[in-house]
DNA sequence: CGTAGTTTTGATGTCAGTCAAAATGTGTGG
DNA sequence: CCACACATTTTGACTGACATCAAAACTACG
């Protein structure tokens, strides 16, 4: 998904209102520019940081997807979350000053690199970016809550429902189709994703197929009957974005 | 447990180095204090906050523990964590101004209330406050993102003991002992937590009882092993603490 | 076109959920 | 202090949803 060109800055991003800018002045935009370094593309299965590494910036997702995860001793990985143009990466650093994930590029993408020092330097000096930074930390929060949700109690339909639901709301606040899209993440990290195995996913995908309320063509998905989705879901997401039609 | 008096002000509080004047010099502390409102101490069963609220404050736990979680709309609910003195509660209220979640108390407990609009002001003067704020709150995701690899793949056995080693942690962070200590939830709230059934709960920790790993008298819990305990979580949950023996 | 990787489909097994009842604990009023 | 009622926890028998194992079908890429 190309969205905001690279080498574009803040104030022409479209992503501005979903990023750092929100709520800043013109002024305080192209301060935060002026500290924002372009970062080259990234390729498929190209990592950005991993797990451990110290951090020196945050990076905010300008095209593309992103997977992190967590790898334990024993090799084996849970997948935290994906990432959508807007959405900024590492903040699980802040605390410790290190990674403690991995995350890797599932397409072709940019991100914006934001230095620590100077974003912190950047707060103290402009209380709207504080305000915005601590609203991202936030948002991430109430995700990383929902993510609890879907994982606590729900039967593998009811994941899969929940799944496509959130992935078609977050594109929907993009500005893209929230019934048209591709997964741009393979089955593996669906189903690592939701604590569930490929086969399931699999098979999870076929029957609501077959209930003619999603049709899956390999990556593409399309969302024939919104309602019913929500209704297997019943459980109101209380994601992050703004327009919901619910 | 009590820790801290009611009425004991941040410069004095044995939690300080745990919450938000951690780094902050010494006037700076008194600062923080000035805004901070003592709340009277809250009943089992009272309720700190509740979701939807408009969030004027968030709340240092002082003494006593406390549970979140969500409720949705056909009256389940999701168990978001539980939290210990010295802990901040109301992060997820910051992207929205309204608690995402309820927050009510497992004992009798008392809390810090710290009034948002003067916190904002205040991170603005002292930059070491705006790092700390934001420290917590990524710690917080962290915190998030174990309970995320807790719900992914795990058994309930797995779960169960991931359970007890976290609290043990935690508890040992405070200065209490790792090894021995009470329960303040229910069977209820730890099944829900961990998505499962009080009875697999009851089961699991009857078969840890049984291994002799851990000796369960009610709501206290007492570890005969930490070893083989750690051995059947062996993912190192990457929790906050600071001193952890691992 | 051939090989390797990914996804789908099928058959079987198992862990945790469900239902039911007993045991234990907690609180209240006599 | 005891008796009774109610809540919580434990234990047991059975069931079912998802995992596991295995193989086929489909894709992608050189």
């Amino acid at each position: 998904m190309e969205f905001a060109k690279t080498g574009m800055s803040c104030p022409d991003c479209r992503l501005a209102d979903l990023c750092l800018p929100y709520g800043l002045h013109v002024n305080e935009v192209q301060q935060l520019a002026r500290i924002v370094k372009n970062k080259r593309p990234l390729k498929t299965d190209e990592y950005l940081y991993l797990q451990g590494d110290e951090c020196q910036s945050l990076y905010a997702v300008k095209s593309g997807s992103f997977r992190s995860f967590i790898a334990h001793a024993d090799g084996s990985e849970q997948t935290i979350g994906f990432y959508l143009p807007g959405e900024l990466m590492g903040l699980d650093s802040l605390q410790h000053g290190r990674f403690t994930c991995s995350t890797v590029a599932l397409e072709t993408g940019a991100v914006c690199d934001v230095p620590l020092s100077r974003l912190n330097e950047l707060c103290s000096e402009i209380p709207g970016l504080q305000i915005q930074m601590m609203r991202m930390l936030s948002k991430e929060i109430v995700a990383d809550h929902d993510k609890i949700v879907l994982l606590g109690h729900r039967t593998a339909k009811e994941k899969m429902a929940t799944f496509i639901l959130m992935l078609s709301i977050r594109y929907g606040a993009l500005g893209f189709s929230n019934t048209v899209f591709n997964l741009s993440m393979r089955r593996q990290d669906i189903a690592n994703f939701l604590g569930l195995t490929i086969e399931t996913v699999s098979r999870q995908l076929a029957e609501l197929s077959k209930q003619g309320i999603i049709t899956v063509k390999q990556r593409g998905v399309q969302i024939n009957n919104l309602d019913l989705l929500k209704a297997i879901v019943d459980i109101v997401p209380q994601t992050d974005c703004i327009s919901d039609s619910r």
